[in-house]
DNA sequence: CGCTAACTTGAACGCCATCAATGCTTGTGG
DNA sequence: CCACAAGCATTGATGGCGTTCAAGTTAGCG
C-alpha cells in the first residue's frame, strides 16, 4: 500500500479532497498532481536530505524555496520566550515554505531523517501560472491546513493533559489510516519534546500523561515510538469527550 | 473612513492581500470584489437580520446557504461536553457557512445584532464557476483564515490568563486599525462568555484576568465593551512575550 | 562499555477550575 | 419614572493539575 510515497516520479501533493462526499473513514489521501505536472515540477526541483534535528529554514529568513516531503517528518515551530511551540507536523506529500512571499513565517526542523524536494519559489511560481488546474489543488491543500489548524486549536482548549494526548494519538492513528498503513499500533516518529511542544505541555507533564494512560490500562508502549491502544472504549471516552453528541 | 461597510451595493468580501508586500500596519483590509461581481451576488442574495444571541445555523445541519456580514459580529463555535469553544469571531466583510459541502461543520450565533446577506449555496456555486477571478479571492480569504487559526493556536498555548487576554485585546486592536477605525480605545462587541470561550478560559478566570490588568494599571475599562490601554509598554510585554526577538 | 542526550520521576508551588454567593445593568411592566 | 426581574459579570474560597526545578533512569551510539 501507499506506493506513491516511494515511487519517485517527481513531487507529490497528497490530500483528501474535501468536496468529494463520503464516509470520512473511507476518504483516503491521494495524489493531486497529474504525471505531467509532477514531471514539470521534477525538472525544477532537487532532492535534499536532512538529518534528524537539522534546521531546514528559520523564521524571518529569506524565503527562497518551498519543500515537498518524500519521506520523514518535519516540525514547523515558533520559538517562544519559554520553550517552543510546534504549529504542525508535516508528512510525506505535504508542501511547506510556501506561505509568505519574501520571508518565512515560522521555522522548520527535521523531526526525523527527511528526504524532500527543494523547489525554488521563482520557478514554482512560473509553473503555477501556466497550470490553471493547480489553483484548485492549492485551495484543497489550504482547506486541509485550515481544518488541521482548527483541530489543533480544539485540542489546545482541552485542559487535562491526558485528553490532549489521547486526541493527539487519535490524530496520528487517523493519519496512518488515511495513508493506508496498518494500525495495529500507532507510530510516533517524532521525539517527546516535539510532541510536548505541539500539545502545549511541558516534557514532564507529557511524560506523566503517558504514565497515567499506561497505568489505567488504556494504552501500552512497546517503545518510545510505538503505542498500542488496549482499551478502545476508554480511549474514545478521553479523545472524544469534547463532542456533545457522544 | 471605511465607507464600504455601509454603502450597500451588494455582498462585500474584505481582506488584506497577503501577496502585496508592505508594512503590516499599513496593509488595510479592502474590498476584493468588483462592482460587477457584487451586483451579480446581490441578485441571488437576500438581507437577513439576527438578534443578539440568536442561532444562525448549527453543527451538522444541512448547509443551504452561506452568509456575508454587513454589520455586527458572529461567533463560530462548537459545543463541548463542558461549555463551548469559540473557534472564531466573524466581522463585517467576512463570509461563513461556506466550508463544507453538505452540512455545517460548526455552529454560529449572533454575538451582537447582525445584518447579513444570505446567499443560497447552489446559486453561489454557479456564480463562482463563471468568474475565474473569484478563485484568487477564495485563496486569499482562506490564507487569512489559516493565519488567524494559527494565531489563535498561538494564543491558546499561552498558560497565563493575563497573557491570553492581552493577546486577544491586541488582536482586536489590530482589527480596528485594519478597518480604519479610531483606536483610542478598544471596542469589544461580544460578551464576556464568548471571549472566555475563545480564550479557552472560564468566565471567572477571564474576569480575574481583567481585574489583574486593571489593578496593575495596564488597562482601564470605561464599561464592559470599551477598554483603554494605559501602560502600552507593560501591555506589549504581556502580549508579545511569546516572541523570541523582543 | 561508557558516554551523552532523551526521557522519567519526585516534591513544592502557583494558577486556573469549580462552586457558590454577591453585585451590576438592561429591559419590561406598573 | 421607578420597581422588579433576569441575565450577565464579578468576587471569594477551596482543591486539582500542570509547572518548575532537580535528581534519577533509560536508550542510543560511538
Amino acid at each position: 500500500m501507499a506506493p506513491d510515497t516511494k515511487s519517485i516520479a517527481g513531487p507529490a501533493i497528497r490530500a483528501v479532497n474535501p468536496w468529494v462526499p463520503g464516509n470520512p473513514e473511507k476518504r483516503a489521501r491521494h495524489q493531486l498532481l497529474s504525471d505531467d505536472e509532477r514531471a514539470q515540477l521534477a525538472k525544477i526541483a532537487s532532492i535534499v536530505r536532512f538529518n534528524k534535528g537539522e534546521e531546514i529554514y528559520s523564521e524571518g529568513g529569506e524565503a527562497g524555496a518551498a519543500f515537498n516531503i518524500v519521506s520523514g517528518v518535519v516540525a514547523a515551530y515558533r520559538a517562544l520566550s519559554q520553550g517552543e511551540y510546534v504549529l504542525s507536523f508535516l508528512y510525506p506529500g505535504d508542501v511547506f515554505g510556501l506561505s509568505e512571499e519574501g520571508c518565512y513565517s515560522n521555522s522548520t526542523r527535521a523531526a526525523t531523517s527527511v528526504v524532500a524536494y527543494r523547489i525554488p519559489l521563482s520557478a514554482l511560481r512560473r509553473v503555477l501560472d501556466n497550470n490553471a488546474g493547480l489553483d484548485v489543488d492549492v485551495i484543497i491543500k489550504l482547506c486541509e491546513g485550515l481544518r488541521e489548524a482548527q483541530r489543533h486549536a480544539l485540542l489546545l482548549v482541552q485542559k487535562r493533559a491526558t485528553t490532549r494526548l489521547a486526541m493527539f494519538l487519535e490524530l496520528q492513528e487517523h493519519l496512518q489510516v488515511a495513508n493506508g498503513e496498518p494500525v495495529s499500533e500507532i507510530y510516533l516518529p517524532m521525539d517527546r519534546s516535539s510532541i510536548a511542544g505541539y500539545l502545549g505541555l511541558t516534557l514532564a507533564a507529557l511524560s506523566r500523561a503517558f504514565r497515567t494512560l499506561i497505568v489505567k490500562q488504556v494504552i501500552s508502549t512497546r517503545n518510545r515510538h510505538h503505542v498500542r491502544i488496549i482499551d478502545r472504549e476508554a480511549f474514545n471516552r478521553l479523545a472524544d469527550a469534547h463532542f456533545v453528541g457522544s
